[in-house]
DNA sequence: CCAAAAGTAAACCATTTGGTCAAAACATTT
DNA sequence: AAATGTTTTGACCAAATGGTTTACTTTTGG
């Protein structure tokens, strides 16, 4: 314990980076403390030794999982470039950022789902109404006539649903289109490159 | 039990019904029978005594929920009108579908990626391959210079994606929007209406 | 080198939860 | 109206599961 910043053991890391994986797969009911802990390599009291319960496990969890998917949102739409080169960095990035943690998008709404409350506090911080920006310059470059006539919120529902869709509907997908093994994995390549493309087409005028 | 037809008796449906509200919301794990029993308004014996488990009970409702749900895809897009047409009917009548069941996607999803196989099979029986010739009509259209020149199942995910995201990750969208009461509702119908516009505009050359 | 602190393991505990059972209430048939 | 079958109830049970405690080992610091 000589260090400034206490560093996290390394067992303690192993039991988070597990309980991230089942907690993400499994939610937070479907998830056994006894399967983290295998899964850790570790005897399950370790995981009341380090973290007090399932439920102070899963609330870091869940935390760092927004953390990590939300707030990019905002960050990208705001970033200080053409509207146009916004969007299409917004679709590549973001597109990387779920790609990294494919499974964090579903994780996150099904938790909302089963408990809209539960961190809604800190949720609203992280995004709550900081695409306004974003909205009023699709606004006013629809009045301009460089983007299509439509509602603006409309159009950010829809690059969001193009991007993280289909991670999160990807059995369905795959199993609709056929795909085995490293298919998905391609087909999401694939996309990441001309999704842009199709996007911005999609909203010019 | 004059009926020819074994008709579930009051009691049963209220239970199903109920299972249904409940499974949606909360998963299989999440769930609880007593919950379920609460909700409908009946002793907790009752669930075993027409479904002997939880898991029978379960099951029947997964079943429903995908039979709701994913032939319609398949049916839509097999349908003997236009290439635009289809995708026109597609995006209304989908949307239509699902906001009379706005919990299913989420919920389907869910349940296959906790466990892809359960039920593989059966979901693929419904929707497995069958929209190859969905597919096929894109790529001539495509090559007739009638339609972008993309993969065919790029743009099937971009129609998914389009119509089914906004009922999966309403409450992040809620948020992001600011939007409360019927506000989403409103901006579903919103959708339901300028969506197949866009669709098609998007892939149209 | 030793004592205190931190880490680990195994056995154990308490609660939750799905599930059973027998008896009571209700309906149906003869 | 007795008998038979069906539905409902309440008490009860066993397994699963999150959590604790205790004892042992390892590490750390003076």
């Amino acid at each position: 314990m000589s260090d400034l910043l206490e560093q996290p053991s390394q067992t303690e890391q192993k039991i988070f980076e597990a309980a991230r994986h089942v907690f993400h797969r499994k939610g937070l009911e479907g998830a056994r403390m006894q399967e983290i802990a295998d899964n850790a390599n570790i005897h399950k009291s370790m995981l009341h030794y380090y973290y007090r319960s399932k439920e102070a496990l899963f609330q870091k969890v869940y935390q760092l999982s927004i953390m990590k998917v939300m707030p990019e949102i905002v960050n990208l739409l705001n970033e200080e470039v053409s509207l146009e080169l916004k969007i299409r960095k917004f679709v590549v990035k973001y597109i990387e950022t779920i790609q990294a943690n494919p499974d964090i998008p579903l994780f996150i709404l099904h938790e909302l789902n089963k408990d809209p409350n539960r961190f809604k506090q800190f949720i609203m911080g992280q995004v709550g109404k900081k695409v306004e920006p974003f909205l009023e310059e699709l606004r006013q470059a629809a009045k301009e006539g460089r983007v299509v006539d439509m509602p603006p919120e409309q159009i950010l529902v829809n690059i969001l649903s193009l991007t993280v869709f289909p991670f999160i509907g990807r059995p369905v997908i795959q199993m609709i289109l056929g795909y085995e093994g490293k298919d998905f994995d391609q087909f999401i390549e694939e996309r990441r490159l001309l999704l842009p493309d199709y996007v911005i087409n999609s909203i010019s005028k």
